[in-house]
RNA sequence: GGGCGAUUAGCUCAGUUGGUUAGAGUGCUUGCUUGACAUGCAAGAGGUCACUGGUUCGAUUCCAGUAUCGCCCACCA
């Protein structure tokens, strides 16, 4: 025997792409919207082009796909709509650093050129996305793949801008904004993180006009005082009360500014005295409005400053701070610095500090759009899971803002609005328009900016169905049912998907929204691009396989909350597949040729305890999967089914069916229950571990009556078809409790594993010595015995090894094996132990409150504890007794 | 500053109306090429359920407070 030992191992790469060319080949994915079937639909959130799928994509599409493969295997028409987000920014931002590295900019490209080339790397982009999903077993319905900035989309966009505008809804307006001085182009809000940053406080001295005296201000940002155009004070404040209407000098440029009084200077902060920058600061703006105060821009598009910052111009805005504090220092304007923590905002995207800046931009009124999305949180219309997420919606819905949509960038949706250049009327229109309505003049130009990203993306579940058009897709998969993303994203997209429904659709665009965790590497850390701890699912689909990444990842998400995970995760998944593989090959190998099952009924007769116990355990996992499923609890679902796999069905079952002999066969009523329970198990399975289930199911066909050409379209698992037997299940666990207390005192007496023990059983109760009496043969083998005795009569053998369960006492001779110094210490630890218990049940029974207020059952349960702990003291005592005289 | 969530084994987490001896996976230790699987089998060690009070006959579970951590929101210069 010289020949090598083959692996055995399950090996992925041989099925997976096979059978997914095969399922789309077959169409099977394909959403019907003229069948009958009721519909599941979901449709996929949209992956940036910018972004190679990593781990947490991986996540977010496998739960999706389980929801559509479940549900399309129990009857219903799926359509799970694939797709691709254009992502303004963060593509603009990528193809200007190719530029850039070219040596050539997007102005000196042009503008129409520019936008050719980014669509031309975005759309390749998007199929190696695409791609991703496919390996990792999508069943989305690519015949109808969508792309945000496709003309169907852009058509639904321009409708939608052109329908609020109507409605008086999108408004444009001279605002404060949030900059991005790198990106060049205007933030919303919710584009905006805040990070922690270590700052100062300047106080600066502004000098009374025509007096020594002088009032003192603190700021955070001394480079914004070039744009000073008053300094307010509270109305209340005592102290400044005499200055009020007065004016100041402004230090360095020497403008004259006027002191006003306003509420919203707090007057316990810093010195009480706040300086007022309206064209670079949300409140300014608004104190400015207030007393008419002029608004000076001292800032260019791209961070450096302009012209009214006098001899600071043309310096980064960085730079210009420093020189300016020099400066002041110098002519003796600066009183002194503190040290200040502050937060900053910054650009979502490149992360640069963000500036806010007075520019004319398009926002969207939101307070009525907000209300029926209120509403349907509150009327549980629309629910979150977890829960918890919706109370985070309705604080933000309740506190919504007006949304900026306008952005300084080429690369997205062109704002349908032109004006004309003889008379300034502005058009919103469609197409441009041959001459201006109002002058007659031809001379027209469409507005620079194009839309926020995220206005294309809140049309997403019904501009990908054909709207504006009334198509049968619309009609069929409108509503979709589950909307499943991360958190992040919940104001940018979510929020914004609801209200777009509600407006132009009359109804929710969902019913649920599944929120899962962000994906974290083994310390805990988010996993990204730029922090570099990101893992490809590609590479570990092609370690182990995409059935391994879809489970791994669905076992190691808490419901609710963010999976850490590192590469030897997967191994866990990896396993599993195989264990399953394994399992199927067994009971294939032992099924006699020819032989042919029928498993759409289930076993009803020749059935012996293991045969009704696995079947009840079936049932209850079938009932715990559906159960879970419906609650959107993936991760519950999937432990069940591990669980039962594995333990149940693998360590206990196939264990136990084995006969004592392995030349012998498989008793036929057992193994008709093996093919049934593994049948359920790959249909379970499917949603999550589409391939190996599926290779296993053909497998399967050879000794089944009824054939399938796939699990695709189920049937799925049903609750209902088997009987629960509690009873039968704890007589199970007596069984197992033998098994397992015998193992015990073997491994533990060193009993070499080869070797087979004699085992005497002596029963102290009746209904577990008719269970051993009838089910002896199997157990036998898994506790490795060889000469059995059972009775009520057995007398302990000489020098043996004991143990005390429920029911019964076992004894393991041991001649010439046992350390008598070792199993002494082995009881007593026990003893210890069980004495305890005995102590803490005794008490509780003792006393009379509880006896009083407990509930009659529970008292009873302590009861018969405490008789049975008892009994095993007594006995272990005596067996420790007997111990000593050797 | 406001809100939300968390704290259970070395690590990641279950624990669903308060009631046996608080579980799983992984890691660790020990022993096994056993007849489907060494991607495996068996056994074992490991927990004051963050802390302090309260309610209760009884609290990991309910309530309050404290501490630590995380997330979200926010215009205090």
């Amino acid at each position: 025997m010289t020949e090598e030992k083959k692996s055995k191992a399950y090996d992925p790469k041989e099925v997976e792409d096979a059978l997914y060319k095969e399922w789309l080949e077959k169409g099977f994915f394909h959403g019907n919207e003229n069948g009958t079937l009721p519909s599941y639909s979901i449709v996929i959130p949209p992956p940036n082009v910018t972004d190679i799928l990593h781990l947490g994509h991986a996540l977010n599409n496998t739960i999706q796909d389980i929801l559509i493969r479940k549900n399309r295997m129990d009857g219903f028409d799926a359509e799970w709509m694939p797709g691709a987000d254009h992502a303004g920014i963060a593509t603009q931002v990528v193809v200007e650093k190719q530029l850039v590295k070219e040596g050539t900019t997007r102005r000196e490209l042009g503008r129409e050129k520019f936008h050719e080339r980014t669509k031309a790397w975005a759309y390749r982009n998007k199929e190696y996305i695409l791609g991703q999903l496919k390996r990792i077993g999508c069943s989305c319905d690519w015949e109808r793949t969508r792309f945000t900035i496709d003309e169907e989309l852009s058509n639904a966009v321009k409708e939608v801008f052109i329908r609020l505008y109507e409605k008086g809804w999108i408004y444009r307006g001279n605002r404060i904004v949030n900059w991005c001085p790198s990106c060049q182009t205007s933030l919303s809000d919710d584009e905006v993180e805040h990070e922690d940053r270590d700052g100062h406080l300047w106080y600066i001295k502004y000098k009374m006009k025509g007096s020594d005296t002088y009032l003192m201000v603190a700021t955070t940002r001394p480079e914004t005082m070039l744009g000073d155009t008053g300094l307010a004070v509270n109305p209340k404040d005592q102290r400044y009360k005499k200055f009020v209407g007065k004016t100041v000098i402004l230090p360095i440029l020497e403008r004259e500014i006027p002191i006003v009084a306003d509420a919203f200077v707090d007057l316990e902060f810093g010195t009480g005295v706040v300086k007022v920058t309206p064209a670079h600061d949300p409140n300014d703006f608004e104190i400015g409005q207030r007393h008419d105060l002029e608004q000076i821009n001292i800032l260019n598009n791209d961070g450096t400053l302009n012209a009214n910052a006098g001899k600071f111009k043309g310096m980064d805005r960085y730079e210009a701070r420093k020189e300016l504090v020099k400066e002041l220092e110098k002519k003796g304007h600066l009183e002194k610095t503190e040290k200040y923590d502050l937060s900053v905002g910054t650009c979502y995207r490149c992360h640069n500090t963000v500036e806010p800046y007075l520019s004319e931009q398009w926002f969207v009124k939101m307070d009525q759009l907000a209300a029926p999305a209120v509403e349907a949180v509150k009327n549980g219309e629309l629910r979150f899971h977890p829960d918890y997420w919706s109370k985070t919606y309705l604080h933000w819905m309740e506190n919504i803002r007006d949304w900026c949509i306008s952005r300084q960038l080429w690369w997205g949706h062109r704002i349908p609005v032109y004006y004309c250049e003889d008379c300034n009327e502005q058009i919103v229109a469609r197409e441009m328009p041959e001459k201006c309505p109002k002058c007659e003049g031809t001379k027209l130009y469409q507005d620079e900016d194009v839309l926020d990203t995220w206005f294309s993306s809140w049309l997403w579940p019904f501009s990908t169905f054909g709207w504006p058009q009334e198509t049968a897709m619309l009609k069929k998969f409108y509503p979709t049912k589950v909307l499943v993303t991360a958190s992040e994203i919940i104001f940018l997209w979510v929020a914004r998907m609801v209200m777009a429904g509600y407006e132009f659709r009359g109804k929710l665009p969902f019913n649920d929204v599944y929120i899962h965790g962000t994906v974290r590497d083994a310390n805990g850390v988010k996993m990204s691009k730029s922090l570099g701890n990101g893992i490809d699912p590609i590479e570990i689909i092609e370690k182990h396989g995409a059935d391994a990444l879809r489970i791994s990842l669905v076992l190691a998400t808490p419901d609710g909350q963010d999976p850490w995970i590192a590469r030897n995760t997967f191994e866990g998944g990896r396993n599993f597949v195989n264990k399953l593989y394994q399992a199927t090959r067994f009971v294939m190998m032992r099924m006699p040729e020819g032989q042919k099952f029928d498993a759409s009924q289930p076993p009803k007769e020749d059935l012996i305890l293991v045969d009704s116990w696995i079947l009840s355990r079936l049932e209850r996992t079938i009932e715990e999967v559906n159960r879970y499923i419906s609650e959107f609890r993936l991760n519950a679902a999937s432990k069940s089914l591990y669980s039962f796999t594995w333990n149940d069905f693998c360590s206990w079952y196939i264990e136990l069916i084995k006969p004592d002999k392995p030349e012998d066969p498989i008793r036929e009523g057992s193994l008709k229950v093996a093919i049934y329970v593994l049948d359920n198990i790959i249909r379970l399975l499917h949603p999550f571990i589409p391939f190996v289930t599926e290779e296993i199911g053909r497998k399967l066909n050879e000794c089944l009556v009824h054939q399938r050409e796939t699990l695709t379209f189920g049937p799925w698992p049903k609750a209902g078809a088997l009987k629960k037997d509690a009873k039968l299940e704890e007589s199970f666990n007596s069984i197992q409790s033998v098994v397992n207390a015998v193992r015990s005192v073997r491994a533990e007496m060193n009993v070499p594993p080869g070797k087979r023990s004699d085992l005497f059983v002596r029963i102290t109760d009746r209904e577990m010595g008719k269970l051993l009496e009838e089910y002896q043969d199997y157990f036998r083998s898994l506790a490795k015995i060889n000469a059995l005795h059972i009775g009520d009569k057995i007398k302990k053998p000489g020098l043996s090894a004991s143990a005390v369960i429920s029911g019964a006492e076992i004894f393991i001779p041991l001649e010439g094996l046992i350390n008598v110094e070792q199993e002494k210490g082995r009881l007593e630890k026990e003893l210890t132990g069980l004495k305890d218990q005995l102590e803490k049940v005794s008490k509780k029974l003792a006393n009379q409150d509880y006896l009083k207020n407990a509930p009659k059952d529970v008292i009873e349960k302590d009861r018969a504890r405490k008789t049975d702990i008892e009994d095993r003291v007594e006995k272990l005592n005596n067996n420790l007794e007997q111990l000593l005289g050797w």
